[in-house]
DNA sequence: TAGGCTGTTGACACTTGCTCAACAAGCGCG
DNA sequence: CGCGCTTGTTGAGCAAGTGTCAACAGCCTA
């Protein structure tokens, strides 16, 4: 399963791809401290000295990790523009939930709770995040990109991420879910307008 | 600052408090990896030891004090019984978001990222976040409590927690914010009764 | 063949979670 | 008073795991 399993010498391009990989697999079922570096180094048939030359630290690994995850669940996400953008939102979010479905463990593991804290890994986060507000501003076709769109579109991420997290051990049909969250999404774009204007007319332009 | 600061005997009651209370300061700045047992110990004038004859596992700790947060949290947020539903939803609003900023460190390391993927966390996290959606709901005065219901309320909690961290780094002025949170909670509810009916309509009984 | 660049390693130092057996301070009871 | 029981408390030590250092080994170039 994994591309280059050999233990002789390696580019270091492929060398690391390979440890992420490696990552990717094995936090799929434990958390990040229940991993020991060993055991990627194991896995890779590989000192782990060498693990350690191409990550300073346990946490720059698992920042690696974490961020090769998030664009995983990006990929996962079909970018769908021939469609309406009901029908579009629609099967986003339905992927969006059955991946999370498929790989809770690693969900949970990688990009809900994982961050330990490590500044690192919270960075990759945002960051992950930051694209994925994008993405769905795009997939919407709403062309507002102030600061406050995009912190409603962010909180509606959260709101995504708790439900598909739910949604796996409640008996709601996932349509259903996928309907409250879609038109959940339109809801707070517009709500997000109307309160900008209104917030403008107020209090003057910046 | 702390209760008793004393070394010498001291009931089991006492000082398992003394303990959570340490973890609630420690970790209101580091994280919790960062934190060794041996701090915490010292930081109570005792053996490492004594720790963990209180706290089997350094996870339970950690557990016990994410616990303690959690009940912190909810008494943050007033429960104001006298005003109008939407009145007092700002309130409860705004007094959240004030905590998260207050408190930012405290909160990412405690609430959100830190389970770190340890079920007992998790567990206690869930409970917390199951107790305020009850809250929530008797706030808004919203009667049902149905899967669907909860699970909406449950999502905008994801909203409302993603919706804080990142308004401390914006600039959208706070009321705002709130405004934007209170009016989704209310949308949700509706959207979900809407659609909890429509469920029970095309499918039949349960 | 000499020399360097780079992927790679074994051994070691240090931190830290966790265990074990025993000590000590209060307290009831004969 | 002295005996033992309960319970809060500890020091020493094991095992695991992270990170470091100096050196080796294969390949390219001159």
């Amino acid at each position: 399963m994994r591309a280059v399993p050999g233990p002789p010498r390696m580019s270091a391009q492929d060398r690391r791809q390979q440890l992420v990989d490696i990552g990717l697999d094995l936090l799929a079922t434990r958390s990040i401290h229940e991993l020991a570096m060993d055991e990627v180094a194991a896995e890779a048939g590989v000192s782990r000295t060498l693990v350690f030359h191409y990550f300073p630290s346990k946490g720059d690994y698992f920042a690696a990790v974490v961020s090769s995850a998030g664009a995983r669940l990006m990929e996962a996400v079909p970018r769908d523009p021939d469609t309406d953008v009901q029908t579009r939102l629609r099967m986003m979010v339905t992927a969006f939930l059955k991946f999370v479905q498929r790989k809770r463990g690693a969900y949970v593991a990688l990009v809900r709770g994982a961050s330990g804290g490590d500044p690192k890994v919270l960075a990759v986060l945002d960051e992950v995040r930051s694209g994925h507000v994008i993405r769905w501003l795009d997939a919407a076709e709403w062309p507002a990109r102030d600061e406050l769109t995009q912190l409603a579109v962010r909180g509606w991420l959260g709101s995504l991420e708790e439900a598909a997290l739910a949604a796996t051990t409640s008996s709601v049909p996932r349509e259903v879910v996928v309907e409250l969250l879609v038109q959940g999404l339109l809801a707070d774009l517009e709500r997000a307008a109307r309160l900008a204007s209104g917030q403008e007319a107020s209090a003057g332009g910046r």
